[in-house]
RNA sequence: UCCGCGGUAGCUCAAUGGCAGAGCACGUGACUGUUAAUCACGGGGUUGUAGGUUCGAGCCCUACCCGCGGAGCCA
């Protein structure tokens, strides 16, 4: 036996003889001679199998698999310009490890509801796979960003005894002899007092929403990565979005435009994605809507609509800063020099895709905090913890959150958030 | 929760109230350069469910079920 490689290595091996293992993606055959599709998870090579050179049984067998049978091809690889990878398989021998059963997916157009069925089955195709891929990249880009840079990874607990936001969007359940539970829709409490522990920290997890949206841009469950640190005012935390945000843009360029291509992404939007990132107040954001027809009342916030009209205006995402602090979270600190605003910011992302980014200055004077939990009839005994972050050494600082699945749907140009993780969670769909 | 669209072969979809169809997939055969290969032949159906109108319903009516998209809410 050869030595075993895998198809993103094949370039290392040209004129080599090697092994590949992996599934059968697609098979042509011409009577003496046969195309095997092979897909390995890293990429998709043909094995081009002629009868005259490995003989009747090596040739039957090949002819036997169906789509998605594993097995192993051997053989030499040589450099060919027709081949999408650049590279192909002469083969001279084919090993079948398990023939599949009649295989659903095929390499023609399927239903939505058919493909989320089998989403399990549905990771396999290239589209997915390349999916995949970028949203690993943006994962790790995340990491190196923030690892590079001082800060700690503190992972915040899943399971929480209250809201942070209000109950009637969270998953609730059991716990012992202590009451109830909820599922954490942010762990950005958690990672205030990290930062007041570590100056740095990010939370990177899994949150959960109760909310019952059914649109192409909501998940029930989804990651969000969310920067908190201590001394950063609004403008600093503004600073650190967009560094952010073009860091991940330009590792996902860098690493991964072969995938891009894959789905046909249009890249000049994402080289466009470089700082300055347009900054613009809540009521400029209110002048462009009225500028463009929008009928919209100062006060409210902005819908989805509004956002596609306002990300419309510019080539790159931008941040839209200072929103009315009656429409925002409690936690949020008040502009000091206007009582109806609040420090927080948005980042839009371009090409309707809307809200990725969500962060704010928080309050970080206990009396007027105290204050705000009660005017949002927040119980007060389960924020005493939280409290405590304003009676020790309080300081000034900011965070942000960012949803891992609206911006890989944004990189990747997809219709709908669906595709972006790999087992997606919606308010009519727990399986696979 | 509200508004709109849809449900016909394994899949994607056609069918003026009048014989249930095509492409793909699958099976058999042909083909030494195929890229979602091509060509020939073949098997495949309780038209989402229940009722109603009609000489006759996939099509019209009522109810329900399921799916999709959007709004609100949000990342």
């Amino acid at each position: 036996m050869a030595t075993k490689v895998y198809i993103e290595d094949l370039s290392k091996h040209a004129g080599g003889s090697v092994t590949l293992q992996g599934w059968l993606y697609n098979l042509r055959s011409s009577g003496k001679i046969k195309f095997l599709l092979l897909r390995d998870g890293t990429g998709i090579c043909q094995g081009v199998v002629v009868k005259s050179v490995v003989g009747d049984e090596i040739f039957n067998r090949a002819g036997e698999m169906t789509q998605e049978s594993s097995f192993k091809m051997s053989g030499t690889i040589r450099a060919e310009q027709r081949a999408p990878g650049g590279y192909e398989m002469d083969v001279t021998n084919v090993e079948i490890i398990s023939i599949a059963k009649e295989y659903p997916i095929t390499p023609k157009e399927h239903g939505v509801e058919f493909l989320a069925d089998r989403r399990h089955l549905w990771l396999r195709s290239s589209r997915q796979h390349a999916i995949m891929r970028i949203r690993h990249e943006i994962i790790r880009s995340i990491r190196e960003f923030f690892d590079g840079r001082g800060f700690t990874l503190l992972d915040a607990p899943i399971f929480t005894p209250a809201a942070c936001e209000g109950t009637s969007t969270l998953f609730e359940t059991e716990y012992f002899d202590l009451g109830k539970a909820y599922l954490t829709q942010s762990g950005q409490l958690y990672g205030e007092a990290g930062a007041m522990a570590l100056g740095k920290v990010y939370v990177f997890g899994p949150t959960f929403r109760a909310e019952k949206s059914k649109t192409r841009r909501h998940l029930t469950e989804f990651w969000m990565v969310e920067p908190e640190v201590a001394f950063n005012d609004l403008n600093d935390n503004m600073d650190l979005a967009e560094e952010f945000l073009e860091h991940i843009v330009t590792s996902v360029l860098k690493n991964r435009m072969q995938e891009l291509n894959a789905l046909e992404r249009n890249v000049k939007v994402l080289e466009a994605v470089k700082r300055p990132l347009p900054r613009i107040s809540y009521d400029q954001a209110v002048e462009i809507l009225h500028k463009n027809g929008v009928e919209f009342e100062w006060g409210n916030d902005l819908g989805a609509p509004d956002e596609t009209v306002i990300s419309q205006q510019f080539d790159r995402p931008v941040m839209v800063h200072r929103y009315p602090s009656a429409i925002k979270a409690f936690y949020m600190k008040r502009d000091p020099n206007n009582d109806k605003l609040a420090l927080a910011v948005d980042v839009l992302a371009p090409e309707g895709y809307g809200e990725i980014i969500g962060g704010s200055q928080r309050e970080d004077d206990y009396d007027v905090l105290l204050e705000r939990l009660k005017e949002h009839n927040l119980p007060q005994e389960a924020f005493d913890w939280y409290l405590d972050l304003r009676r020790f050494g309080s300081v000034p600082h900011s965070g942000f959150g960012m949803g891992i699945e609206r911006t890989v749907s944004w990189i990747c140009g997809l219709e709908h958030i669906r595709e972006t993780i790999p087992f997606p969670r919606m308010i009519y769909r727990l399986t696979p």
